[in-house]
DNA sequence: AAACCGAACATTGTCTGACATAGTTGACTC
DNA sequence: GAGTCAACTATGTCAGACAATGTTCGGTTT
């Protein structure tokens, strides 16, 4: 025998019905991540809470389902949401707690910067240690000059990033160890947009540029503890600075 | 006046013509974007060789449009392909250097297996030593129970890689950051296409077993140094026998 | 009353077909 | 031979349908 008809509404998240009521239709230009970045923020959701269906976003944004998708898949692969078949799509990613005053758009980005440089950290690190046993004297003399080229651009306060970004990669040609340099330029990438964009020019890492030169003769010389020592004090500075510059978003 | 009808074929790339006689058919269970890979090797493409368009992929492949369109936008975010409308998607970085899909070029030389390792390595001990420092009371309980099931298929002499793949996803979720699981994960598949394929029944990692109860034991108690230790050790003892297998395999 | 079960439901995953948009090609004109 | 332009190619997006799977809730059992 046929169940009888269920006639009671689905008691859903009340959040999540509320979200609804907060959907703006899409105007022209728009990023579909703005606008699903807005929604979140008007509906004040935290971690754990349901986003509404794809379908509905669809709708109320005036998209494709298809550009839903794209956005939400792209935000589950930098693990702002996670997303299951059957259930729906939730917020996975963990606002620290001093940074509840801080818009949606820079927690979560913030957020992520955090995480990319967590794992940056320990790669760059190890790939340090490995230069420091496994360069060539070629390549102790072409990190040192890097180093050099580096130095001069920062205290001549032009755009230093080029210039250290060179710097790193000779380190990580001096592995021996050509994942290294990609994993890391693979996450950079993936990341570039929140480099770049929320925090403007960035002044990222100003602080830790004096400590290049010794790490930098550490790795020539081959001492490995002093070179593993400074790069460590490097990353530790730059968590600082992200950090603070998350702090001082509010 | 209407154009009269072009009769010869357009002549296109050579190559991408070729490509489509070395197409197989996608079986169950494989990857969308493993079989892309194998395509291009097979096909023998470089840099800036276009691929195949989508509507083909995806009726060689035996899949929609839309699992194709969605591997090679991820391939496209990560840098490896461009795709532009009207024109085709071409090769932007040399796929066998790239990171994302080393499996197959691995399998070549054992060698590779070493630098493979050497990423590992130190992405492993953090996302350990952030285990132990971060976890829940539940995800430290969880832990455990996925080690003790770890040590019950191992000793029952069982295949213990699944509960072992179990065991350490959980480490990596505790960490509160997903990128550690999505790194290691495209890693580790190329650890096990290599020690599947040619060396037979592995034994890969059986000596270090045992290393896991007090590793995990310290993640649950929260002893960050004995933690960090404990995976020093298996990741040491990895190492070794990856040594052994490639100076045996010659 | 609490635990259990199953059918309906909700939601994401995938396929298919269609159209829009934009780059590429090649025959035709000059 | 150079330029033009229509046809062709290929990706971008939309819409609808079905599949797969987690979730909910009424009814049944203990």
């Amino acid at each position: 025998m046929p169940r009888p008809e269920r006639n009671s509404l689905p008691s859903d998240d009340l959040k999540a019905n509320k979200v609804l009521n907060h959907i703006k239709p899409l105007v022209a230009g728009r990023d579909v991540l703005d606008a699903l970045v807005e929604l979140i923020e008007a509906a004040k959701l935290t971690v754990g809470d349901k986003l509404p269906p794809e379908v509905e976003l669809a709708r109320r944004l005036g998209v494709g389902r298809s550009k839903i998708r794209e956005a939400l898949n792209a935000w589950q692969k930098m693990g702002i949401v996670v997303r299951n078949k059957g259930a729906g799509t939730r917020l996975a990613a963990e606002i620290a707690s001093h940074s509840v005053h801080m818009p949606l758009t820079m927690k979560l980005e913030a957020e992520s910067l955090l995480r990319t440089h967590a794992v940056r950290r320990p790669l760059e690190i190890e790939a340090v240690r490995l230069a420091t046993v496994e360069a060539t004297d070629q390549q102790r003399k072409v990190i040192l000059a890097r180093m050099a080229e580096l130095m001069a651009v920062y205290e001549a306060g032009e755009d230093w990033r080029p210039a250290d970004h060179r710097f790193h990669n000779e380190i990580f040609a001096a592995t021996g160890n050509p994942l290294f340099g990609q994993l890391i330029a693979q996450i950079q990438k993936a990341f570039q947009d929140i480099y770049e964009a929320p925090f403007g020019k960035p002044h990222l890492g100003q602080s830790s540029i004096v400590l290049h030169r010794p790490m930098a003769e550490a790795i020539a010389s081959g001492d490995q503890i002093s070179a593993v020592n400074y790069t460590t004090q490097i990353m530790d500075i730059v968590e600082a600075e992200v950090r603070e510059i998350i702090g001082a978003g509010k």
